[in-house]
DNA sequence: GTGATTGCAAATCTTTTGCACTAAA
DNA sequence: TTTAGTGCAAAAGATTTGCAATCAC
C-alpha cells in the first residue's frame, strides 16, 4: 500500500521543501516500500511509467535537494553514474559489477577495527565500505 | 632522477604493451617518483607541461590499458571523474572532499573484521574502504 | 501577488569512438 | 610488410544551467 499521502507531505515540509506535485510523486516512488538504490535515469523512468509528468532535470534537482535535506544518501561506486540510497543510516554496500546492482550491508555485518586518525585539520565525514563482486564462473 | 629508461620499457614489454613514445612518456610520468593518484585530465596536463605531444584520447586509452595490465588501479571516489592509482597493492584511501585529493591508507592501518560472505554466484573482487574527510571549522 | 519551482533546450564535462595516418616489430 | 597504436574531430552519456512559464503560499 502507498504510505499515506500526508506522511510524505509532512516529511517534505519538515525538510523545508515545498511539497510540489513533482516532489510528492518522486518522494512516494522513493520512500514507499523499503530501501532503494536509484539513479536519476531509473527514477525518471519510474515516474513516467507511473504517468507522472516530470522532467529529467527536475529529477536531478530533486535528488540533490533530498540528499541535501538528509532524506537520501549519495553512493559512489561507479564513476559514470550517481546512485542515491533511501537508507540514510550507517551501512555499507555490495556492488555487483556485472549488473550495476547495489545491495545494502547492514552496519553490524562489517566491523572496522583500527581506523586511522584523520589528518590534521580534517574530520571524518563518513567511512564507506564497498564490497565489489564478480560473477562466479 | 628519472628511473632508467630501460626499466620502464621492460615493464611495458612485460605487460605485453608495445613501448611507444606516448606510453613510455606517460609511464615515466606515472611511475617515476612514488605513489600517485591522477585523473586523465591531470596526466594530460603534465604531459603537455613536459612537452610530450599526446592526445587526451590516447591518455584515456593508456590509463585503461595500464589498468587492464595491472600497472594501475582505478579508484572510485567521485562520480564525476575517474582516478587512477599507481599503487596497485591492497590498501585504502582518504578522500579530501573539499580539494578532491586522494591519499593512501596502508592496508595494515585498517582491519576489516567480520566481512559478510558474498552472495551465491558471486565472488569478492575487492573491498574498498574510503574515509571521506571534511575540513575542520 | 511574489518568490520558489519547473520544463525545456542548450550547454558543459568526461569519456568513447571511427577512421585515416603513423610507427613498432 | 603487417598490425598495433595514435590523433583528431565527432559522438555519446550524464549532469547542469538559463530563462520564461507555472505553482504554492
Amino acid at each position: 500500500m502507498a504510505r499515506p499521502y500526508t506522511q510524505v507531505l509532512e516529511r517534505l515540509r519538515a525538510a523545508g521543501l515545498r511539497p510540489t506535485r513533482q516532489r510528492l510523486a518522486l518522494a512516494r516512488l522513493l520512500f514507499d516500500g523499503g530501501d532503494r538504490h536509484v539513479t536519476a535515469e531509473i527514477l525518471h523512468g519510474e515516474a513516467l511509467d507511473a504517468a507522472v509528468r516530470v522532467s529529467l532535470a527536475t529529477v536531478y534537482n530533486t535528488l540533490h535537494q533530498f540528499t541535501a535535506a538528509g532524506l537520501l544518501r549519495e553512493i559512489v561506486v561507479d564513476s559514470q553514474r550517481s546512485y542515491f540510497d533511501t537508507n540514510t543510516s550507517d551501512h555499507h554496500h555490495f556492488f555487483f559489477e556485472s549488473s550495476g546492482r547495489l545491495d545494502d550491508i547492514p552496519n553490524e555485518r562489517i566491523v572496522l577495527a583500527r581506523l586511522p586518525d584523520p589528518p590534521k585539520g580534517t574530520r571524518v565525514k563518513r567511512v564507506d565500505v564497498v564490497v565489489r563482486l564478480d560473477d562466479t564462473g
